[in-house]
DNA sequence: GTAACTGCAAATCGTTTGCAATCGG
DNA sequence: CCGATTGCAAACGATTTGCAGTTAC
């Protein structure tokens, strides 16, 4: 399979031991568009590999975390989540449905960029703007989609 | 002494019985500027009042987020914080010392209303838009200031 | 072959809960 | 007085840890 393939040598690359448990795992989280937590992503690659161990999980994805090759995100309410994009974005968080999606505009962007060279925090060295939006689905079965 | 007094009929405003637990909690917030987690607060309010238990200062923190006395964060690591304010405004993070500090700007604010005015989310009840700056405290003896 | 990785179970830690005793209005 | 609130201890749930056995390279 193509995909295993290119996860292997994403792995390998980052020196990393391409075991088989890592690569299911690095499959589920970028097909799942749901910024998974640990627990979740145990039972949905529990099915294919039922072996598999929660610890196993949660080492897995904080060693990915800490080569960069995922992220980390807390949510509102406290609990931890998976986001397969390392790149620079923020997110939307439903309040209701607790969907945790992906947002990112160039033109905010660029607005934040421009809006800091002017407004300085003094004392700190900025790692990262980001936005974070809270809102209520109100369709909940549907997508919420960026305009 | 006139602070207390306020308190009392802030709480009993809100509905609230003003016991001296309530009253101790709610001013200790209000003094320490830097979002306790609910361990250090308890920390610091039993030293004057030994007898408080920590399952108190949790379901009074609760309480008092539930009557929009005070809100809650959760950290970049995933930690509840407590805030006294609860008028809009975003945060900063320093990675470091785990500061986090209160941060508004009226500029920005405008800028980003104006900008959500002609970007939409679709499907999506908008509550709030936050604005969360992480970096590193440069000097983790000084503080981060706004310029 | 050997260091890295996995599985398992126990430990940890922040937070919540149940309940009897107590307190505020 | 009576319902709301407290204190205490036990329960909980997400995450971590220790370690012996196993795997990838």
């Amino acid at each position: 399979m193509k995909k295993l393939e290119a996860i292997k040598q994403k792995l390998t690359a980052a020196g990393l031991k391409a075991t088989h448990q890592r690569m299911v795992i690095m499959e589920a989280i970028a097909d799942m568009k749901n910024h998974p937590t640990a627990e979740h992503l145990f039972k949905v690659v529990r099915k294919s590999n039922p072996s598999l161990s929660l610890g196993t999980v949660y080492k897995t994805l904080e060693t990915f975390v800490s080569n960069r090759l995922i992220a980390k995100v807390a949510t509102r309410d406290g609990y931890m989540r998976y986001d397969p994009r390392t790149d620079h974005h923020g997110h939307i968080y439903c309040t209701n449905t607790k969907d945790l999606v992906d947002y990112y505009d160039e033109d905010l962007d660029n607005l934040l960029t421009e809006f800091f060279k002017k407004k300085k925090v003094n004392n700190l060295r900025i790692k990262n703007i980001s936005i974070r939006i809270n809102g209520e689905k109100v369709d909940p079965v549907k997508e919420v989609t960026i305009k």
